[in-house]
Formats: C-alpha cells, structure tokens, sequence
RNA sequence: GGAGAGGUGGCUGAGCGGUUGAAAGCACCGGUCUUGAAAACCGGCAGGGGUUAGCGCCCCUCGAGGGUUCGAAUCCCUCCCUCUCCGCCA
C-alpha cells in the first residue's frame, strides 16, 4: 500500500508516476472522497469530544452528590448524531482503503521505462550457452527418453499442469533444492525456515496477492478459508506482519524451501508443454527484511545471492532490469534471472529478486525503532528465488544432456546424488 | 471432537462501569555518581490519526465485530486465537 499522506499532498505526482507502469489512478474519486473524508472525520470528532466532556462532567456531578438529570437531558440526541456521524466516516474510510488497496506500488526511479517484456534491459550476463554436436532435445524429450518424467501419469492422477518424476530424475530435483539451501544458509548468511504451506487472508493481503488477485490462488474449502501459497514469500515475510523490530535485529535473512501453488488462470495455451509453468513447483525463496535505507542494496546482494546457485550450477543466464509496465503489482524495482534454455532457444526467467520498498511493509504494519526517530518507523522488504526449482532442474536437463540421452550431473550437485556423474536412462 | 483457563503497552503483568490510555516490573533512552564500567539513585518512555510555526490540544485503539449505557479494558452477545486436560491421529 502507498502512504496515504503521499496521496493526500502529492496527488498527481504519484498518478504520473503509476501511469509509467500502465495504472491509471482514479484521481478525482480519491481527492473527492478525501474531502469528504476530512470534513467527516473533524465533524465526528467534534462529537466524540463533546461526548466525553458530557460524560466526565456527569461522572463528576454525581460524585458530588448533585442532579444529574439536567446534563442528561442536554446529551439526549447526541448518541444518534454520533453514531451516524461514525458510520458514515467508516463508510468512506472503506470505500477509500478499498482503492487504496488496489494501487500498485511506485516504480523506482531506476526502473527503466517500457511496457512489456520487450522493453526490460539487459544489466548482464554470464557463460555462454554450450555448443552441441547435435540437435539439443527440450526437457520433455530428454525426460521421456530417460523414462523419469511423465506428465501423462500425473495428468490422470490430477490433470494438466502436473508432472510425475521417479528415480534418478527425482533425486535430482531434490538434490537442487538440497544444494540451493546449503548454499544460501551456509554461505550467505540466511536463516533456513519452514513455515505453512497454507495462508489467512491476511498474509495474502500483507504482501499484496489479495484482494486483487485472488483468481491465481488455490483456496481450500470450507469455513478456514484458506490458500495454499503461491509462494514462500507470503508467510515467510508475513513472519513480521505486525511487529516492532529492534534495530539490532535487521537485517533478517531466511531461506525457505516450500511447493508453490499457482492457478495460472490467465496463462491459457502459455507453456503448456513441459514443467516450466506447472499448478505445484519447488522454490527456495530467499527473504530480507531490512533497514529503509538499505534496501536497494540488499536488492543487489540478495540478487547475487540467486545469481551463485547458477554460477555454482555453471548455467548460462542474464540479468534484466525490468521495466515499469513489467513490474509485479507490489514491487518497486526488479531483476529478473533468465536461464539459457537450448530446447527453446532462448532465456528463460528463473528467479525474480525484487524490492518492495515499505508497500509491503505498511500493509504488513511491519516496522522496526530506529534510534534516530522517535515513532518505529516501517522496514523494508526484498525478496527473490533462489531459485525456482523446476526450471532450474528443467535447465539442468536441457543444458547438460548428451546425444546418448544421459544427462551430466553439475559437479556441485554430485555430493547430492551419492556421487553419480551422469543420470542414465532406464533400461 | 469433549472439558476448562486466558487474550491489556517492545516484553511480563495489575486493573470497584466514571481524570485508568491504563499500576508495577523488565527492556530501552537521558542524567547524577564513577578514571571507566557495573550497581545505586533521578527523570523519560504505547501505537495510530487530526490540528498547530511551535508549546500544545483533540480523536481512536486494552484479540475482532456487534450491543447495553450519559459514560465500557471493566457488563452482554457473536467470532477468532492461545494454553491445559481427555479423546482421535502421522
């Protein structure tokens, strides 16, 4: 959520600076209600005040002994005046707070200017893509041909959007995220973390996935009204959802390895060929939550952090800068990671490391003391993938398979896999 | 699922329907003392909103939402959560 002040006194500059990412702000509904608002609110306070100056001074009299009929008579109104003064500023005060939680979050001044995908920017890259003696299979070819992944099983047990992987490959997929989180907890300082894989409401609205896009969530049956997540990044930043941090505390890093559950309702006919948009995939997420005035640079580290486990994996990517209409709904500023992918030909996005600035923190109420200011002031949060597992082991296949069909398992992976060099296929 | 207890400030924890937005302790901040530190002592210290040049003043908030009342942390109702015991269960 944006500041609230920043709407009241800074109106237009904000509107102006939402429509590089394609929002349009409803400008004359917000500073209409917005009067209304202020003249409500005075008036109702107005009341209040006179209410309890009323009942003091009744409390007093009878204290004393005197007659209290008289004050009793002079506040016989106020009550319905009050009440309807307060349900018409709660009215407004919802209508408002309903807008307000539909606006997305202020591009950063470095976030460049553009639309789509096509206008993110290329900060770097890193390896080269291999070179193959012959035509390089895509993920499903290789999986099939190894006899370890089958979406047509998974397809009968759920439906589409599923895959099913056994033996080798399995071990595979588990050994990334084995490796990513050794990585990320023993190398780069984060905390592991387990947390729920289901949600309240709250913690979706806390970082910005409800109420505006509850048709990409799972929501389970029943009274709970539960969601299972879309990404560890939910409850694992929801951790400090109304919270005062002590300045010692920040920054706070976790790593979390959990299943992500996305409905993918809007990606019809996208992808729909292999693992690499599926309802249920492994992520490690990475999450800091950090001073304001450290944010951007925690966005740089944190970046890199994701940007190892490639190294490590010696997988060819590059980083984007993305830009202002290609930006998620709470984020300020983000990179994405695209891993070379030689089935497709092209990069493909692998990690998404953003920073959210205080949008998420203020829905969150999520603040910290900092000794310089006398109120606590809000955190910051970041966050990204390191990264998402199915495409990272979809990389893996595609970029270290052989014309014999096996596929090289990455040296750092070898400890993770009993030693094995190569996963063969099944006879 | 059954029975009971409880949700109060950063934390612990008091709180007859009427200066209680809240005792006390801890933590924290400032000061005295000290070569320095600790201890001791003195003082400050909830969050949010409005208004003001500022001092300040006003409003809201004691799990959430309703209700009773001139007045609710305190009484009533509904819901949520936590803890203990029993049952069931990986």
């Amino acid at each position: 959520m944006l500041d609230p002040r920043l709407l009241r006194s800074e109106l237009e500059e904000v509107a102006r600076k939402l429509k590089r990412r394609g929002f349009e702000l409803d400008t004359d509904a917000i500073a209409r209600l917005e009067t209304e608002r202020k003249a409500i609110q005075t008036r109702t306070q107005e009341l209040q005040n006179e209410r309890n100056q009323s009942s003091k001074a009744i409390g007093q009299a009878k204290a004393k002994g005197e007659d209290i009929q008289p004050l009793l008579d002079a506040v016989a109104d106020l009550g319905d005046k009050l009440k309807s003064a307060e349900s018409r500023l709660s009215a407004i005060k919802e209508e408002l707070d309903g807008i307000l939680m539909g606006v997305p979050n202020l591009p950063d001044e470095s976030v460049p200017e553009g639309s789509s995908e096509e206008d993110n920017v290329e900060i770097r890259r890193w390896g080269r893509p291999p070179e193959f003696g012959f035509e390089p299979k895509d993920h499903v070819d290789v999986g099939h041909a190894l006899g370890q992944m089958d979406s047509d099983t998974a397809a009968k047990l759920t439906g589409s959007r599923f895959t099913v992987m056994t033996g080798p490959l399995a071990r595979l997929h588990r050994a990334l995220i084995q490796f990513m989180l050794d990585l990320q907890t023993s190398e780069h300082g984060y905390c592991e973390t387990y947390v729920p894989y289901m949600v309240n409401a709250d913690s979706l609205r806390g970082t910005g996935q409800l109420p505006k896009f509850e048709d990409e969530l799972f929501k389970l049956e029943g009274d709970l009204g539960y969601y299972l997540i879309p990404t560890a990044e939910v409850p694992v930043t929801n951790m400090v959802r109304d919270q005062i941090l002590a300045a010692e505390d920040l920054p706070l890093k976790f790593a979390c390895h959990t299943p992500c559950f996305r409905s993918e309702a809007g990606s019809y006919g996208k992808d729909t060929r292999g693992m690499i948009r599926q309802h249920q995939f492994e992520k490690v997420e990475l999450v800091q939550i950090v001073r304001p005035d450290r944010s951007f640079e925690a966005l740089e580290e944190l970046t890199g952090h994701a940007e190892e486990v490639l190294r490590r994996l010696e997988l060819p990517y590059r980083m984007m800068n993305l830009c202002a209409g290609d930006i998620g709904f709470s984020a300020a500023k983000t990179y994405d990671l695209e891993v070379w992918l030689p089935g497709q030909g092209k990069y493909r996005e692998i990690s998404s490391c953003s920073n959210f600035v205080d949008f998420q923190a203020r829905r969150m109420q999520a603040r910290w003391r900092n000794p310089g200011e006398k109120k606590p002031q809000l955190v910051h949060t970041v966050n990204g993938s390191g990264l998402a597992v199915g495409r990272t082991l979809v990389a893996v296949m595609e970029n270290y398979q052989d014309e014999g069909g096996r596929i090289a398992v990455p040296a750092a992976l070898q400890p993770y896999m009993g030693g094995a060099s190569h996963i063969e296929p099944n006879r």
